[in-house]
Formats: C-alpha cells, structure tokens, sequence
DNA sequence: AATATCGTTCAGTACATATTGAACGATACG
DNA sequence: CGTATCGTTCAATATGTACTGAACGATATT
C-alpha cells in the first residue's frame, strides 16, 4: 500500500531530527503538530504515532525546551494540549546560537591555559574559538532574518560588507 | 594530576563532535591534527589518543569526507599522514549546506503530493522545505565569508536587506 | 620471490541512549 | 472523601552504533 504524504513527511522530519542528533520521535511530533495545526493532547499525538505517552511526554517537552512547541490550555478539557510555535526555526537556531557561544567561551578559557612560546598551539585553539563566536553571531543574524520575514519572498543571500 | 590544556582541547572538541551527533573520536583526531600543526601517521594518532589504528583509520576518513582534513604524502615515509586542511570549518559548513539542500528537495517533494483542498497542510509543509533552502543559502554564504577573512576581524554581522 | 610494513575491512563486543510499561503524585470530579 | 483521569518519573529493555582485535590485501623492500 502507497504511503500517506503525511506519513512521509512525519517519517522524514524524524528522520532529519535523527541525523541532527536528536531522538527520532521528537522530529515526528514536530511533523504530527505541523500537520494537525491545532492543538493536540498528549494521547493524540501518541496513538497518531504509535508510540507510548511516555515518550511523547518526554519528547514534547524537549520541543518545549527547543523553543519549537509549546503548551497550550484548551478549553473544556483537562488535559495538556501541545502546538508548533509561531516561527518554530528561528527558536531553534537562537538555541544553537547558545550552544556555540558556550563552545566559544570554553575553548577560549582553554587556549587562555598554554603558554606564550607553545609553537602557535594556543593560537590555533583560539582560532577555534573564534569560529565558535563568529558562528553564534551569523547563527543570531540569521535567526532575526527568518524572524522578520514569515513571507519568504527570492532574496539575495546575506552577506559580509 | 591536572590536566593539560592539550589534552583538555582535545576532551572538548570529543565532547562537541559527539553533541553535533558524530562519533566522539573524530573531534578527538581533528584536535590532535590542529594541535600538532603538521601531518601525523595514522599510528601516531593512534597512539596519541590510546584508540584502536581501526578506529583511526575509519574515522579520520570521516574527517575527509566532511572536509576538515586531507591525506599528506610524506617524503622518505610510506605511511600515509593526515592533516587539517586550511580552512575546516568552511568546508564543514558547505557540507551542512549540502545535506541542507538535500532535506529541502525531499521535503518539497512531499509537499507536492498533498491535494488542494487539504486545509492548508500542504503549504505548512512547503514552508519547511523553505526553510532548508534559505538555511541552505545561508550557509554557503557563510562558509564564503570564512573563506575570504582568513584573519577574522571585528566585522558585523551579515544582514538581508 | 619472500618478507615486512602499511591501511582497510569485518565480525563481534561494548556502550550509550531511545523507548517502554508500570508505578506514582497531582488534580478534577462525583 | 473516594474515584477517575491526567502527566511525569523511573527501572528495565531494546536498539543503534562506536569501537576493537584479528584477518586480509596491497605495496615496498631485500
């Protein structure tokens, strides 16, 4: 039997989560809430996807944390209900964004360690650290583009100027 | 006994490696071939970190694959020697926009097979591939600017306008 | 040709972690 | 209050994969 483009499309954002270092389920939540739209409760998402309320829970609240989905209460109901965010890319590159200041600052402390005549080691791990700083900015920049523009229209690539 | 700031750098480029969903041992190996600033045999590396040749061998050729480093003849030696290339992390990043631009086909793919009166899932779905393919753009533009500022300076930020 | 020195491959193991089922605590409802 | 319905936590399991040791093939040296 041909597979649902939903279905592929849920598969595929698991897929990527995965290859991205993060557990598959939480890249099909995000497809599953992107679909529907509209809140969906926890057991919803879990029969959906065929996989226990344990794991959703647990894999919703990572979204949470991501800054991808959030909790929303729905009237008449008791239970939890979960939806994509607005602009739910933006919030996960400001969250790389930190992940890279943090990997900024502790290489700098560690280059900060070697000695003045090291033969350049200590310059060249500085060097990392400054990748790791500059990409948090251009991670920042970027970020605040996707924010600005929720129509994505043809425009030339950023550049440096 | 306190450890050194080498094998710290080299700790922390391990532990990196492993959140961005690579094996901890490849950013072990690229910060010895930063460290040492000239190529290395794969036993010396080896040796070096205390890992199997096996291991060495696999992944330094990952290293390759993503970019970050390059096989070296050595003159009067027949083992092969690695170093890192001249600028790793544009390379990387042109890696990442490639697997970038691959996600946005696939996906875009997908959105195509969604029917018109599908109350709008279709479009949600588009707008993902959307996404990886100004991600995409923006990526190689920001290997471009690595690539042209070998010695970074205070610059701004990159901005769409 | 025989031997030695490489790098790679591959089956097996070790290890990390994603996922589950059951127990638990909290809150709403009767 | 007792009961039911939530979400979360936690120990146990399943699963993927990183890593190793040994075998292999290729190349250089004698």
């Amino acid at each position: 039997m041909p597979v649902s483009p939903q279905d592929r499309f849920i598969e595929t954002l698991g897929l990527i989560s995965q290859t991205e270092g993060s557990p598959r389920i939480s890249g099909q939540i995000l497809g599953c809430l992107v679909l529907a739209n509209e809140p969906l409760s926890l057991t919803e998402i879990a029969e959906r996807l065929d996989v226990s309320k344990a794991s959703v829970s647990t894999n919703v609240r990572l979204l949470e944390i991501r800054g991808m989905a959030r909790r929303e209460a729905m009237r008449g109901s008791r239970q939890d209900h979960w939806a994509v965010v607005e602009n739910p890319h933006q919030q996960v590159l400001a969250t790389l964004a930190d992940r890279f200041r943090r990997n900024a600052d502790t290489v700098k402390s560690i280059a900060a360690d070697f000695p003045e005549d090291d033969g350049g080691e200590g310059a060249r791990v500085a060097g990392f650290a400054e990748f790791y700083l500059r990409s948090a900015d251009f991670l920042d920049s970027w970020a605040q583009t996707l924010a600005t523009t929720d129509q994505p229209e043809k425009e030339t690539p950023p550049h440096v100027g």
